[in-house]
DNA sequence: CATAAAAACTAAAACGTTTTAGCTAAATAA
DNA sequence: TTATTTAGCTAAAACGTTTTAGTTTTTATG
């Protein structure tokens, strides 16, 4: 018993006119395509009051767009993800789109049936934020001429847009901070994957320690973790293994929640005498104890800068206009877990 | 100079056969519609050959279903809600179906409006979590017909399938263990609104008052909270009059940060001394100190639970089935900030 | 050998738009 | 008056499917 919507044609025969009339008129070509005024009036009077709105679905069938967008990430339930989420959905409705958020779990097979998923479904453009060998499958979703933006991390032989951080700046900088804070021997906990982003932030750790002169300790936990007992365990062995270290930048958030953990279960006097920084800042570190110094990217702006360049694509579906790599400055969030150990109480 | 996608016709053009069978036969109704085995292994090949894939618009449109539904929460980068997505987002997939979310940020206006434009859109099913306001619009979904489940809260007289937990109940037990632990003065810290899970959380808090004989101490901040400042503001001011409550229930993960921060920046002998419990979990309470005891929502039976009564209305659009309310049971995290005085290091 | 029944297939309408190409009537020019 | 231009409008095709209501061919039946 589905009431059956009202179409253009309903409104056409109702008013007496054609249905091209009413679609011109609807698209705000009336003047253009010389309908005149009295008849666009009546025309539009109509379409308020029975409060019509066209079958979007017709619409992008015949226009090939369908004002849907894909936003591909690691983990929807990830706050930097989420986040992000957040501000590209406001975004996009400004611009009268919608977006879809999909979950690629930084597994290349889960990312390309993702993309040929939406492929199909003709989606107008994707913000990716790539695990690590889909090159191609992005290759070729430029190739049909596809709106893309990389998020994050990138490809470096793929010429493309991309919005992410200054990742080895960023470490230099938090690097740099615990040293400035008397901290002899940072070490750097991380990923081990093949992504630009890790790549930066790793090579960021390595020049203030040759700089700096200390000894670079880097842990680098498997790409693909079986489990949060297994991360845990890994890290257990390296503090347990390396007791000189003074402070420790975690390369993501995810790391650092399992440090803490294992930090707080084993080795409780050393969290409040390590100095700790973490990649990505999140509420709950404020309220630690002691709070997490942060490494905050800027995530409106890299949504806004990356949104701009999607809708360029969009815009100019035909010229590859000249990529872009926007690599943003971070800020550091300063808390407790950096305080020098003579300023704690 | 976008490349045009093969369609249905330009198959039947070179099989020779008719656009009808090769419809027949990519619909699976082969054997139903009479194809020879022949003919159907002819399509079915070429189809695997050229790797066609079917324009889901077209489908659509010609069908009436968009297998695209919606997921409207108050904020998706809060965890509650970005880690239901997540889970929505695996069930719907393998039903062959996608997850539009859409943050309504509580906010009356906002919800109707997403509602109403996603319904112009003609999705599928819609799965809401409603601000207070919206009774009237979710029942003219219900009217016309769209399938809709509510989540976390609903309204007292609507017939409407619905999935939470029993949030009385879960108030309760979470008082009880303060009180078996000996805080002899559980206060209650919640959000000032009408809504069926917030009034349960309340009521449950009443109950053990008045059942332990402990006098109600509640502090109930306004539904239109302008900023963080705000309520820090607020409950410094709850804090600093009632020297004398010895526990905490925060009714949302949201007050339960807010509520630390202040601890934190202004309390800080009381942080360790009070008993303090969540709602909801986040994986960050763990490596607070003390870490935080949580009142757990069972997030994957609830998915669950709502997927199959969405579904449930999706497969049997006319029968107005009866309708569900599905309260679910929350389990207790038991973390150090309950611990009794006496047994806190 | 006609006829009925079954098997195998298909033409065309429909979903609701947009857009091309053109038509008609009025206004203007010659 | 006739030819030309312009204003105002519209028929019909197209987008890519699904599905109804057939038609045609083959096989079985009396």
């Amino acid at each position: 018993m589905k009431k059956k919507r009202i179409s253009i044609k309903d409104i056409a025969k109702h008013l007496n006119v054609s249905v091209t009339t009413v679609s011109f008129v609807l698209n705000g070509k009336a003047k253009e395509k010389r309908i005149s005024e009295e008849v666009t009036k009546r025309i539009l009077d109509y379409v308020k009051k029975i409060n019509y709105k066209p079958n979007q679905l017709a619409q992008s069938l015949r226009t090939g767009e369908s004002k849907i967008l894909v936003f591909m990430v690691e983990d929807i339930s990830n706050y930097f993800f989420s986040k992000l989420a957040r501000i590209f959905e406001d975004l996009a409705y400004d611009k009268g789109y919608k977006v879809l958020f999909c979950s690629n779990e930084n597994d290349d097979k889960k990312s390309i049936e993702l993309i040929d998923l939406f492929n199909e479904r003709q989606v107008d453009g994707f913000i990716i934020i790539p695990s690590a060998g889909i090159e191609n499958k992005i290759k070729s979703l430029q190739e049909q001429n596809i709106p893309v933006v990389l998020l994050d991390r990138y490809f470096e032989d793929l010429e493309i847009d991309y919005v992410g951080i200054d990742n080895q700046k960023a470490s230099e900088q938090g690097i740099q901070h615990l040293i400035d804070n008397k901290f002899k021997s940072p070490s750097f906990v991380s990923i081990d994957v093949q992504q630009t982003q890790m790549l930066g932030r790793l090579e960021g750790y390595r020049n203030i320690a040759s700089n700096e002169n200390f000894e670079a300790k880097e842990l680098l936990l498997p790409y693909d973790l079986k489990s949060n007992e297994q991360g845990r365990a890994i890290l257990k062995e390296f503090f347990d293994q390396n007791q000189d270290i003074d402070s420790i930048l975690f390369a993501t958030n995810y790391l650092t929640q399992l440090g803490l953990e294992v930090l707080k279960n084993h080795f409780p006097e050393k969290l409040h005498n390590l100095g700790i920084i973490t990649f990505d800042d999140n509420a709950l570190f404020s309220i630690c104890t002691p709070s997490i110094t942060a490494i905050c990217q800027p995530l409106d702006q890299m949504a806004e800068k990356t949104m701009e360049l999607l809708f360029e694509l969009i815009k100019n579906k035909k010229s590859t206009s000249k990529y872009s790599h926007q690599k943003l400055d971070t800020t550091l969030e300063i808390r407790e877990s950096t305080l020098s150990l003579s300023e704690r109480s």
